[in-house]
DNA sequence: AAACGTTACTAAAACGATTTAGTAATAACT
DNA sequence: AGTTATTACTAAATCGTTTTAGTAACGTTT
């Protein structure tokens, strides 16, 4: 029981298979009312669904698009996803999703078999380490928007966060909090461009503020180091007053540490963390945390991409920043009463 | 700057595509070392790159399935896609992602363009309205896996998890601390079977155990009712000691809602919960969870719909059940010295 | 009545691969 | 020497659409 084609579409209906092909791309106009009600009829009964792949060959574009980004299982990656698919959906794309895990061989073979898939472009989360291919591609007119990771060396559309601005209204309200020693977490190693801009986002609002840097509570940590680090850094003489996570998993392994060594968020520790996360209200003590705009990020990215595909132009490249938003809830400290606290002028300026 | 293709590779090469389509199909013994060599050259030369449109077409494969889920935002669902795209990626297979949003009609469309795509097989969490659709492109041979819900309606291939024994394993837990005024929460509505099997679950563990149930302990919401029905359980003569949320919707809500009433997690009111949630392990009572194998699901689901795809046979339908976990913290009034209680015999039996 | 426009179609050539059937040249066997 | 096998290829058909160029029939101008 072989799929019905279009070839049989014609032959039942008595037509030629182009007339049953202009039915299809609705170009009735060529087409007598008879015939037009009869095709309908006949792929109805018959149940026909053209075959896509076909289609594609021929008019060269899928309307597919891929979508890589670091980690399905990460919240941010879910949510742009999101985005991106609502979008797409309702302007007729379908998204292939690809999981690259950081790893730029995995996210190379992914360009690369997209590529032969046909998409129509690619919406990506690049590690930063096949910037050349995507350099070489864009150069091609293959349309790309890069998303989260910023890179200067590569003139490709790209949609991000105000990671510097959201980092410094982080720390810039626990200033307002009356909070002077204000430790950092990130994570170590090669610094991805926008986590180092949530780490500038820090020392900009230090400085702003006049408070001096104290280099023991700036901590890089790895998966090895990360309870000498913490150790070091809550069990030093002068302990901080509050912490700045730079990701939610710094905050997940700082609030776990906390917990475990039974100091409280916020009377003996304030906490704002980067990136909200799903039960961050639920938490003993509700999370403050500045909020990407993830959802945003991912229909900015979905219309820019298909921009990009529909318009057969190649303008100069675009870069959308999305400001974040800080969501004050309890862990920062804050009580009712310190709302006021909000408009007080620079601490020491 | 057109693409190049196999034809441009055969020119380059001085010999005949034929040839060229028997290399990059890796049917070496068609052809000389030296055209071997040769043809391997000059696509990397001309970075030729098969087209996957055209290979499809003539195959009539895609190597491409797709997956319809409820909502990618949902936990439940991430972690089953991770699942799916993991095993398909080692598998050679790419995935295309779609939200139904519970939405039959969405769900309907979804298919539809799949099937036009050409997709080798589809893996889907089914709303259950489009059964008849669903049964009918069984019978025509095409590979469709259904997971997270039960219908005994339609005759496919389902791996679900044991929601009977998992919410019968979290109640009995809870009555084994010691609880005997036990509240269900769920969402209201026609019940979606795997749900219904959950409530199956609870009443099942107190029948057990000989509990005479207490309607007033078992509370069907609505977004709009929410607020009554919890004030009507919680705030009842003989409030219960402990409530099982079939859900993590609900369980969010009931969090919440006693959050908001500052009754105390376990002391005043224990809690166990159908679902794992990301943070569980953070919040201010650690929450006892009967965890689904969402990651397992996904992989199962993958593994069973790329048999159906690469045995052309058509056996009888296959349904996998995964067993569900308990995972033991602190909201359900877990003590240290506790423990013992785990092993009583049933308590009235 | 010749010329031109419309209307309502169709035949055939793409799109870029795979595959089948065939062939020419050489090697091996009887 | 004649047959058969093997090696190393190629030509052409095919997958299921879209699209271009063409045409036959009829109506309308001039």
């Amino acid at each position: 029981m072989s799929k019905v084609k279009l070839k049989d579409v014609a032959e039942k209906a008595g037509v030629s298979k182009s007339t049953v092909s202009q039915y299809l791309n609705k170009r009735y106009e060529f087409m007598g009312k008879e015939t037009r009600k009869r095709i309908e009829k006949v792929i109805e009964d018959l149940r026909y669904q053209p075959n896509e792949v076909a289609r594609s060959l021929k008019i060269k574009k899928t309307n597919t698009i891929g979508v890589i980004v670091a980690n399905i299982l990460h919240p941010f990656s879910t949510y742009v996803s999101r985005g991106v698919e609502d979008y797409c959906q309702q302007r007729g794309y379908n998204v292939i999703l690809c999981n690259a895990d950081n790893d730029s061989n995995k996210e190379k073979s992914y360009i690369e078999m997209l590529q032969m898939k046909q998409v129509d472009g690619i919406i990506i989360a690049a590690t930063g380490k096949n910037n050349d291919l995507i350099y070489r591609e864009r150069e091609k007119g293959f349309p790309i928007v890069l998303f989260d990771r910023y890179f200067d060396d590569v003139e490709v559309d790209m949609v991000l966060s105000d990671n510097y601005q959201g980092a410094f209204q982080a720390v810039e309200h626990l200033i307002k909090m009356g909070h002077k020693n204000i430790a950092l977490v990130a994570p170590e190693g090669h610094l991805l461009s926008m986590r180092k801009l949530r780490i500038d986002g820090y020392y900009g609002a230090l400085k702003k503020y006049n408070i001096p840097i104290d280099e023991s509570y700036v901590k890089f940590v790895t998966t090895e180091n990360l309870t000498n680090q913490l150790n070091d850094l809550f069990r030093q003489d002068h302990v901080p007053t509050a912490v700045f996570t730079v990701n939610d998993l710094m905050t997940i392994e700082v609030l776990t540490y906390l917990k475990e060594n039974n100091i409280k968020v916020p009377d003996e520790m304030a906490v704002v963390v980067f990136d909200d996360l799903p039960m961050a209200s639920l938490l003993e003590a509700p999370l403050t945390v500045v909020a990407q705009p993830t959802y945003e990020i991912g229909t900015t990215s979905a219309r820019m991409l298909i921009e990009r595909i529909e318009s057969k132009v190649k303008p100069k490249h675009e870069q959308k920043i999305l400001p974040c938003q800080l969501i004050v809830r309890q862990s920062c400290g804050f009580r009712k009463n310190a709302e006021a606290n909000e408009n007080i002028p620079a601490l020491n300026a």
